[in-house]
DNA sequence: CGACTATGTAGACACTGTCTACATATCTAT
DNA sequence: ATAGATATGTAGACAGTGTCTACATAGTCG
């Protein structure tokens, strides 16, 4: 019944994947409003109604890519937290950084990942891709309240403001709310570390 | 002269306010998927044209209705600060509380408000709208730090660490990947005023 | 009154998501 | 190897959409 992956040549053979990569292209080069599902169809070469093969519906795809997205930030977070293994207060201020870099550097599939359309419940693996992005966070909080770096509260109580501050200032960097180019990288490193900061020390004196 | 009652079969007398009621209630009630200017032209009840006798396209519509939600929002943060007008912590933790309880409230228009996919640059009155709510925010700021409450940081910085932050928690909580009801008031409250105690103290002991 | 302008309508177009019926490639069991 | 069975892809249809154009009507003002 499954078929074998390794040699897997059907139709078109891995068309799966190819409807994947071509809505990322299309997102990520002519926006969200442009994509549908026939243009993916369409830049992946094969008929208008064949992605339902491979996707319940529009919103299946989407979530897919979302999903993705998730796994990168998640990879990123970790990565980050890796560069100054036994300094939690320099873990969080670089997973900070790639969390708002990364949100950044990818606003359409951001939009998908956080804009509330896709409805988490129903897919158990899209859960497990945002739980596991909260964990790696966790982690980074967890170690600090360990070794003394963090106030001793609640993990989740701790994490929260972490992830909220990050999320924040990525949503309004994303939105053109700030009067920054997010372009300008250098800018936006110090914004970044400048929030970062400002969550670990607080802002009353 | 706008008469006062809309009788007359052919022209509405006031189209355009009818056209944004509906279209916040086929919002609200149906959600942004369901938000056609078809539709909205029918609640309204007229032909399916007729709305481009006052919006542009079905963007201009939604920036209207995203606007709406900025002066909303920056009534309600002037209103919370009016409640505790001497003492600026107290400020920004209302403040803090009224922002989630508003963008939550109205998880629709929210989206449209932060969803980046209404483009700033275009509209004045649109740009005017979310710079008087950052103000709003600023204020605050701005009284903090000249009683000496608050840090002595450019009002910029710390305006920028309480927008991030009360605005990445009330996003997270639209998107549902908080681990919380978003209709039970009461855990909501607690979350809130954790996040804005943490951003006025600081996550290091 | 009559002309001008603002506003509303009907119809058309290309496009969309999704369904159904049909076609073909690959897998499995004999 | 051969014959279903199954997985995958196609064509066509349908209702619905945003937006354009041509036309109809109403309100304004000389």
């Amino acid at each position: 019944m499954v078929p074998n992956q390794a040699h897997s040549r059907y139709h078109h053979g891995d068309l799966r994947n190819a409807l994947i990569q071509a809505a990322t292209t299309v997102l990520v080069e002519k926006g969200a409003a442009a994509l549908s599902l026939r243009e993916v169809a369409r830049v992946a070469g094969v008929s208008h109604a064949a992605p339902y093969r491979h996707f319940r519906d529009k919103a299946a795809l989407l979530r897919v890519l979302a999903q993705g997205g998730f796994e990168r930030l998640t990879a990123a977070l970790n990565r980050a937290a890796e560069n100054s293994p036994h300094n939690p207060e320099q873990k969080l201020i670089e997973a900070g950084v790639a969390y708002v870099r990364i949100v950044v550097q990818h606003p359409e599939i951001t939009r998908l990942m956080f804009a509330g359309t896709v409805e988490p419940q129903q897919d158990p693996a899209y859960l497990a891709a945002t739980a596991a992005c909260y964990e790696a966070l966790l982690d980074i909080i967890r170690q600090g309240i360990a070794q003394g770096t963090f106030r001793q509260r609640p993990p989740q109580q701790l994490v929260l403001v972490a992830w909220a501050s990050m999320h924040g200032l990525a949503m309004l960097a994303v939105a053109r709310l700030l009067e920054v180019d997010v372009d300008d990288e250098l800018t936006l490193d110090v914004l970044i570390r400048s929030v970062a900061a400002n969550v670990i020390y607080g802002i009353v004196k």
